[in-house]
DNA sequence: AATGAATGAGCGTTCATTCAT
DNA sequence: TATGAATGAACGCTCATTCAT
């Protein structure tokens, strides 16, 4: 076995199979058999199933987060890095569909844990990501509208898991870009 | 105990505990005991601890949301139905702070089971009251904004459990409804 | 299954195994497949390994404790009771070998577990057994004795464990009896 | 650390551990650890866990021994002789309380894996120490009084673990050491 | 000699579900 | 109808032991 990225084999192997289904429907021995390791030996990495699926998740949001904004922050006027994250991130959303559900379940994990510091501070960060946008905009209050985009994004994300391809036949994902670049900046 | 309302009991325990903890931490006899039936009574009415929760979410989803849908509709103005919904639905949201997590989990239950018809009528069966009260307000893709309102407020349930009260220290509960009445309607 | 002893027929199989072999040793599927229960219906009367052990321990214990102060009072002169004591405790060692070992195992985890009080009045309670005899012996510190022939009693219990038949060998067991008697009463 | 010692370093933190808690509770890693080892180092000097433990065991028990014999044989009358020997086991007792648990769980496994002769003599060895003294004494049967002497101090062993610094309450351990002196003895 | 990553059998415990009463 | 004792498959996790480096 490759010895080095026997914990990053790990952590993919488990963002997968937590985005695909419920926690309580996922085994650790599953885990390990999807990332080639024997459970003994996830076990060395981790220290329990809940710390797995933490750092999981985790992992497969920065890996997104990072792209994302990359991407976003190279564009030049204002009005591209809008259109720019709202394309990536459907795109996020149409990718992984059940990424919302998982995040609920480790978060309210965390919260019996009383874990519940880094959640915030990471989620204001993508805060003000958008709020910058916004300002760059020129909107009146950017740091509500940043925080309602954000929540419309983790509500499309919600609605789409919900209706699934089977939504496509009663929208259309471009009309929903366009519409959401409208009502936020108020131009079209 | 009044025999006639065991069921409606246990569905309004099972309700109150999924809504509490995790589907996978809420356990048969935990419902059976808050709910003052025995364990082999609960299965008497309920063919599975799936159903019971399926059940439960429904009950305490209908509940709410024949509610809302009658104070909205007993408005008169347009405005004032969207403001109303606005209201009630922002209500909905800080007092039941964990649903989004447990719709997720019955839902995504439903999909292995592969009984998915209901979810979508029902989704359907929402976001015409929206989408209604969009085209009486004049807006022009009503069909659309609804979806997009009705992901705000998903969105939004998602993020107050995230935040919680915690999130009242940055952001007020009342400029955030002013701020969505505005960006809906364009008016303020 | 006879349903009224399923509990008793569980304290019998674990007083049994525990006593045969160390409690690290000894798995719960096998006190279960031994009562003829299953693993679940154990479970379903202990909650956890350590309390089924414990109650085991007090299990036998009383049985043989209370047949043997009976035995013991129901002789008329001290001298016969003190006979009688040494009679049957000496049997009592002989039949259980393995005693000392499984007390000691559940006092060491009762220590952990901080649930101490039980144990030492359980002790004292035949402390004043002895003491009572060694009063009506009319010895000087009959309090003392008591104490110093418990754990003689104790001690070779622990030592005939050590020696077990190989002892016989060197020690005859009438010889044994005769010199305690004479050692505590001074009487031969 | 010194290389040349690593043996006895492991040896020390394994009596140390044993004698602290229960065998099962004691884990190899920590073993290594509390020796400044690796795990791979241990097994490099002791086959395996229950090896480790019989000899720690040895290691602690012929520290122990030794220093108490070469303390008694160096005193000149046969009462002096007597009273040291009370005076450092008793003294031995209260500085390993838990000694008789890790003595008999090792003893127990070796019991299973049919390793009894080395036990069976070292006992003897002690006992001809203390039978020794009695013959010095001018009792009538040494031999089984140094047994009886032996079971004593066992027993009381065994008893102080149990009643530990709560039965000082009840008992002044120099009113014990005298009415040993005096039982066995017949004088005062 | 020394390390510690890796193994895998085995454990205690849980809990949805069944069924005799 | 209603009960709760009983089942048993499945789970997360541990840890002595091995072995490539």
């Amino acid at each position: 076995m490759k010895r080095r990225n026997a914990k990053e084999r790990i952590l993919k192997a488990a963002f997968e199979l937590f985005s695909e289904k419920p926690y309580d429907e996922v085994t650790v021995d599953e885990v390990a058999k999807q990332a080639g390791v024997s459970k003994g030996g996830l076990f060395h990495y981790f220290p329990s199933k809940y710390e797995l699926a933490k750092e999981s998740l985790f992992y497969g949001l920065e890996r997104w987060m990072g792209e994302i904004s990359s991407k976003v922050l190279s564009m030049k006027s204002p009005e591209e890095k809008f259109r720019a994250l709202i394309e990536y991130s459907v795109e996020f959303i149409l990718k992984n569909p059940k990424f919302s559900r998982f995040f609920l379940e480790v978060y309210e994990k965390s919260i019996e844990k009383k874990e519940l510091e880094q959640w915030i501070s990471s989620s204001l960060e993508y805060l003000q990501l958008f709020e910058g946008i916004f300002r760059e905009l020129g909107v009146l209050n950017p740091k509500i509208r940043a925080l309602l985009f954000g929540a419309l994004l983790d509500g499309l994300a919600f609605d789409y898991l919900l209706m699934g391809d089977e939504g496509k036949k009663y929208f259309d994902i471009e009309d929903i870009k366009r519409e959401i670049f409208e009502i936020f900046t108020g131009k079209s």
